[in-house]
DNA sequence: CCGCGTCAAGTTCAT
DNA sequence: ATGAACTTGACGCGG
């Protein structure tokens, strides 16, 4: 059974990015902001319910300045019924939920304050999912990273920054072929070597291909095997092209006819599918519309 | 109160 | 060597 989902924000709710700038960031203020995006989480999870969406990506900026020295707020504790409450709600409604640390969590960054601060986002990323209660189905996904001009010296010092990753951390983390530096054939090598699963994204492969003369399906089956019990069901990413910006730009909205013929090739699998386009749960909709039995419980779509 | 320049963070590529 | 793009919306200052 496929299952689809979305990233970070609802086009018709309120955000869940509420943040401040650097100097105006007070302990307050953080928890301050902390809390609206919490309660627009919340409210994102129950239209989620409502809709029959099971899968659905965390933002980041859900605790303002997750992992910068300036946040030494205890916000565990603090927002601790908050994350409680939700927590419940996902775990009650058999919900799966991720994050993704964005382009500056650069784990094989040869500058060892860069790797360092890396290293300091991904724990907050699992504080935060642990501070839901969830167990280690609910990923943090994240890409290699850099290439510096060697590419086996890149993937290397992935793999040892990775060996010196907290145990909640490691069980957590997932690694992801991207659209420049590592294909699908060089992260499942690197997960493979790590024992950590790969979530294979569509879109950057097409962007970037390997396994000449493979199909998507063929290598999604591969980085399937790379899922153990403990991790739950693999995940891949889908998007398409937004056509007259670069390679490699995600579409504005899902192309149906082309997420048609993907689905076609996978659907005796078990997935959950991240679409990654900018109109986020509209384009869940619009493949429910047509085919409304991937819509979960829930769904007031009848 | 509105509009627009700016924002924690890194890497790559173009000039 | 320097700067823009990436991606992206929300902040918050200045008028």
């Amino acid at each position: 059974m496929i299952r689809l989902g979305y990233a970070c924000i609802n086009t018709q709710l309120p955000s869940p990015n509420r943040t401040c700038r650097l100097r105006n960031a007070s302990p307050e203020r953080i928890i301050e902001l902390a809390r609206c995006n919490l309660e627009a989480l919340y409210e994102i999870l129950q239209w989620n319910l409502d809709h029959g969406v099971q899968v659905f990506r965390i933002s980041s900026e859900t605790i303002p300045f997750g992992s910068h020295e300036i946040n030494r707020v205890d916000w565990p504790e603090i927002l601790g019924p908050r994350l409680d409450r939700i927590g419940a709600f996902i775990r009650e409604n058999g919900m799966r939920v991720s994050m993704h640390p964005g382009q500056y969590t650069v784990l094989n960054s040869p500058k060892q304050r860069v790797a360092d601060n890396a290293a300091a986002e991904l724990v907050y990323h699992d504080r935060l999912l642990e501070g839901f209660g969830l167990d280690a189905r609910h990923k943090i996904v994240l890409h290699v990273g850099g290439v510096y001009g060697d590419r086996e010296a890149a993937a290397r010092r992935f793999t040892d920054a990775h060996a010196r990753l907290p145990e909640p951390v490691k069980r957590r983390l997932i690694i992801e072929n991207d659209e420049k530096n590592f294909t699908a054939e060089a992260v499942l090598a690197i997960a493979g070597e790590v024992s950590i699963p790969m979530v294979f994204d569509a879109f950057h492969h097409a962007c970037l291909p390997s396994f000449e003369g493979r199909s998507p399906r063929w290598i999604i089956e591969r980085a399937a095997a790379t899922w153990s019990a403990e991790d739950g069901r693999p995940k891949i990413h889908y998007s398409d092209q937004w056509v007259g910006k670069h390679a490699g730009a995600h579409s504005e909205s899902i192309d149906l006819k082309a997420f048609r013929r993907f689905y076609e090739t996978i659907r005796d699998m078990d997935l959950d599918v991240m679409l990654e386009v900018k109109d986020k749960e509209r384009s869940v909709l619009a493949v429910y519309d047509e085919r409304p039995e991937l819509a979960g419980e829930g769904s007031a779509r009848t």
